[in-house]
Order: structure tokens, then sequence, then C-alpha cells
DNA sequence: CGTTTTTAGTTGCAATGGCAACAAAAACCA
DNA sequence: TGGTTTTTGTTGCCATTGCAACTAAAAACG
């Protein structure tokens, strides 16, 4: 089994001792990075809640997808292939450790810490990975319910509890499933009639 | 910029060097590996063309993704969240090459070879990642027309041409871009019809 | 604390697209 | 080559779900 990446102690070192990160500050509704402009940059989150967003030619959000703290971002981990802009926007305060990618190995005057990160980074990039192909198989379910299903099976199977709140507001949460909001909201209120799931608010329980 | 892993020397020489590598041939319809059973492997495709499916509790295939010859797969690059088996399957004659991801920084007998892949191996993730990003906003198109058109547009600027044949057949497409077949192919007749694009068989035009 | 903005909850209507079923064409294989 | 299997192309039907529109509730904000 492979050691799992020390977060608290390899970036705390990086802020303390390496010239090259920095760490900013933002608040709600900010925007923390762009892929298209900023390249080459790795972001750790570290506090707050991020969304990950894109609109649509038609004006549509996507929420592609929510970073908790600890979660690395940047253009980096997504590689870019498309001409439409992503941003990270904060959904409140928020603080962000910066580094550039391809000065990793360069920096080693003082920074025996990016070494750390760089020989950490495979597993930073398969955590990345699980997270993805766990959306993507969530994509691949084609009715509300299904999407809605795996969404709350998965949830419920992290925190290990039939019981658990959903991290999302309604509306991002059909903008993260890609989801009409009433169409959701229908079928939720179906699921709840028909004693599939208890819905208080944005407590869920899986009966 | 990072260099590009070198796929024919690389591989070339662990197969050569290595004891902890071995490659297979296989040949049309049979497993090449699947992902709950075989966990640390990591493969990579010689030659052939290969699907990674999987199928739903309705019994729908899905087409998770599509290997070429030089791709890297295996359960290493997927990280499975889930309990349904996820299969890759040979569509013609392989040839493959199977390494243990974790022995790779063990094996230092002879394996400079391996200490080179294991060097490469954040590239490899990236490749994986930016096609899997690719295929998650193809996903987050809602309608039968938006799919097609952005997988058109991604095969069209792949191959730098208007004009283009598809690696897939209509059936594995519409497994590929999670649509019904029938309503996969009125859509394309209807764009045809329009003058959007032209269809050809298995050879797409985009006007 | 009152005002404004955002989110939640609902519903009617319409269209998109999933399903089933079938014939024709193509690919496969013995 | 001839027979079998798979793929392609097409259509009618209708359930699902997207859209618009509106009210109530909650949250944010000054």
């Amino acid at each position: 089994m492979k050691k799992k990446f020390d977060f608290v102690k390899v970036t705390g070192n990086i802020i303390k001792h390496c010239p090259l990160s920095s760490v900013k500050k933002f608040k709600k509704n900010e925007i923390i990075t762009t892929y298209l402009l900023k390249r080459n940059q790795i972001c750790i989150l570290l506090s707050g809640l991020a969304h990950l967003i894109r609109y649509t030619p038609n004006g549509d959000r996507r929420i592609i997808y929510s970073f908790k703290s600890g979660d690395a971002f940047g253009e980096v981990f997504y590689k870019l292939h498309t001409s439409r802009e992503l941003f990270v926007e904060a959904k409140g305060d928020c603080e962000v450790l910066f580094l550039p990618y391809d000065k990793l190995d360069s920096c080693n005057k003082d920074c025996t810490y990016h070494l750390q990160l760089l020989k950490d980074l495979p597993d930073l990039f398969i955590d990345r990975m699980a997270e993805l192909n766990t959306r993507t198989e969530m994509l691949t379910h084609k009715s509300v319910r299904d999407k809605l299903l795996f969404y709350f099976n998965n949830l419920s199977s992290e925190e290990k509890k039939k019981k658990f709140n959903l991290p999302f507001s309604y509306t991002d949460l059909a903008d993260y499933l890609v989801l009409d909001r009433s169409a959701m909201m229908r079928e939720l209120s179906k699921m709840d009639n028909e004693g599939i799931i208890k819905k208080e608010g944005k407590t869920i329980t899986l009966l």
C-alpha cells in the first residue's frame, strides 16, 4: 500500500520556506483561478469550499467539480482540451496555496518539500482520477432517478451512514448532476412518496 | 514544456530486460483485464484497439473509454470507487504489456527502464486525465445533437480535418455517448438534412 | 431589523428522446 | 461461397423530463 500524501505537513513547509509559493485569501463568489488563462498552476485549497464551473454556449452553468479543503486543482490537473474557459469560484471564504508546476523540480535551494510534493504527485493524480471516474460514472446514468440514486449511494458510503447532508444547494446539485432543477425536485418528491428516500430539507435518508 | 513519454523506447526496453513484465496477445472479444479482480496493474496497449466497458444494473452496456495503441490503462488509472466490475475487451487482435504498479520502484536490478517509467508516470496520468475530462465535458451536454457535435468537433480538431472517419460502429458510438441508438440515428439524419453535417457511411464531414 | 436576493417547491404543457420492432445491408465465419 | 450474425436505417408511440412561470420560504445584507 502506497503512503498517503501528508497534506498538512508538506504544504505547511512549502508555505514557510518556498519563495515560489504564495497563499491568497478569497471571499464568496470570487474567482480563485481560471484554466485557460492561468496554466501550469497547482492550487491547493487550504480551507473553504470551491466549485469548478463552466458555462455552456446556451448560457447554462455546469458545476464540473466541487473542491473541499485539502483538494488539489488547477489546469495541470485538467489539461484543457477545449476553448471554453473554466472558473474556480469560491463558495465561501477560502485560502489557497499556489505553486508553479514546471518549477517543481528546479526550486531546490531550500525546497526538499517541493521534492516531496513531486514524489507524491502520482498519488495526487490518482486521487483526482478516482473522483473524476466516479463523476463520469454518475453521468453515464440516463434517468433522473438513477443519477440521484447513484449520487446518494456514493455520499452514503463515503459517510458510512444511511442519513447524510447534501453538500450542495438543490440548485447547485441540479447543475452538478446535469439535470433540470424542477425535474429533479419532482423526482425527489416521487421517491419520497414511494418510500425510497426520506427528504427533510437538505438531509436525505436512504430507505 | 515537459518532455513527452517515449513510449516505444521505454516499453521496448522493459519487455527485453524486466523479469516482472509480461506481454500477452488477445483476439477479438477476449477480455484483456478486469478492474475489480486485477488491481495494481499497469497495462500498455502495444497494438490493436480495446474498449473499457461496464454493464448497468438494467443490462445496458456502456463504453467508458476506448484505448488505441500506446494508451495506458488498468485499475491504477481508474481507482475503482464502485462495486460494478469493469472489463477491458479487445476489439480486434491486441498485444498488451503488463506491469505491477507497486513494484515499479522495487525492481531495480536491471530496470533503469522502470525508473524512467516511474518518472514519466505523472505525464501518463495527465494524458489520461485530459481524455477523461474531455469525455466528462461531452457527457455534460444534454441533447443528442449537442453531444454529437461536441464529439465530432473534437475528432475534427484532433485530425485537423473537417472530414474524418468514426473510430466506432454506430452501435458502439451510441453506447459511448450514452444515447439510444435509434434516437442518435434519427438526429444524425436530421443534421444531414439540415446541412449541418454530411454523413456517408462512417465518414462525417462538418459543414 | 426590515428589505432584497436567492433558493425551494409545484405544476401545466410540449418536445425530446427512449423503446420496440422490423427490414435491409454489411460483416463475419465455417 | 453460402449461411449466420451483427450493424444500419427507419418509424410510431408515449413516458420522461426540460421549460416557463409563479409562490413561498429562507438567506444574505446593509
